[in-house]
DNA sequence: CGCACTTCATGCACCGAGTGCAAGTTGCAC
DNA sequence: GTGCAACTTGCACTCGGTGCATGAAGTGCG
């Protein structure tokens, strides 16, 4: 069902197909689509259940005392080099589905809000500086993302995070993470 | 009738409100309320129609050979200062509207298009870090908003601004954009 | 085998957002 | 008055999404 829907999505746009569209194509009843899927956007964005695990285990293997940026560039580089098929496929989506260029998202908010519970265990940032380094690490990645010629493979997207990290720099994150 | 909607907002939250309740609390019809907004959100987060004078005034405004970074937090300021009495309110609809607390976005895409716009005639960025750059400027302001105290006022809210553009402030963005 | 139990797909009725269209209504210029 | 433009309205329709009850498998067990 999921990969009925992707395809349909990659040869019409997002909006050109229906939920009806993809059941239809699956042959299952639409009901149970949304058994599945929380609306029409998971099909998209939302990452495998077992992913959890996945970004998990990359938190869990940051060196301690590594500065919370690098940590972050470093966790985003393993998770999308993980899920490198469906970070391709998921560009391909949207570039058939010009009205997807609204939406900013490009991993699920469950993974973010690991990362930030993670990044607010491990360091002494105050909440509002914490939010930030979190969400800049999110826009580095939203915003790498549409400039990313997937032609040039997951390697073409890991250059251009490396750029937006190093671009993007919240200022001390290294001391105050100590 | 855009009052009527933030009222009822405020008091019920965003999702509790329909757009049957907002017309009904009008005086209007349901299409009429589709021709003054494009959508539901269209309530909370579009500008005014004659903002755009402002924040184009604003941008002109800023002196030349002033760093992208800092223009772009004297922009957010001045922007936010002159609509204080909505951001005001737009904080109110929001923290009675926990279902919006997933939606990031606190002024309207017209608004951050225009300043892309702006920026793109103005340095010699690249398009990578020029889109780096405004959108860490937009979410400096996502992320200090919902740490903003309605209480503290306007002040309150240049207060995180301020503390956020300095904390994440894009390297280089003074040299390269003289 | 028959029985209970869970799990999952399904159909159905329903709600709310949003659109297209055609028919009115108002007001203004001539 | 007539004609015209701008605006409002009702209506029918599509689509996304939910609650609920039913029913079909599949499984463990005596």
């Amino acid at each position: 069902m999921h990969s009925t829907a992707l395809r349909l999505m990659t040869e019409r746009g997002f909006d050109a197909v229906s939920v009806d569209d993809i059941v239809a194509a699956a042959g299952v009843s639409r009901r149970t689509f949304f058994n599945y899927f929380a609306d029409k956007e998971s099909v998209v964005f939302d990452p495998d259940p077992d992913d959890a695990a996945l970004w998990a285990a990359l938190l869990a293997g940051r060196p301690p005392g590594e500065p919370l940026w690098s940590s972050l560039r470093e966790v985003l580089v393993g998770y999308t080099g993980a899920t490198a098929e469906r970070m391709l496929l998921q560009r391909r989506v949207r570039l058939a589905s010009p009205e997807l260029s609204g939406c900013s998202r490009e991993v699920a908010d469950r993974f973010w809000a690991a990362v930030r519970e993670w990044a607010a265990a491990r360091t002494g940032l105050d909440p509002l500086r914490l939010d930030l380094t979190v969400n800049a690490a999110r826009t580095v990645l939203n915003t790498a993302c549409p400039h990313w010629d997937a032609d040039s493979g997951i390697a073409g997207l890991h250059e251009l995070l490396g750029a937006g990290f190093d671009f993007v720099h919240p200022s001390h994150s290294e001391r105050i993470s100590s």
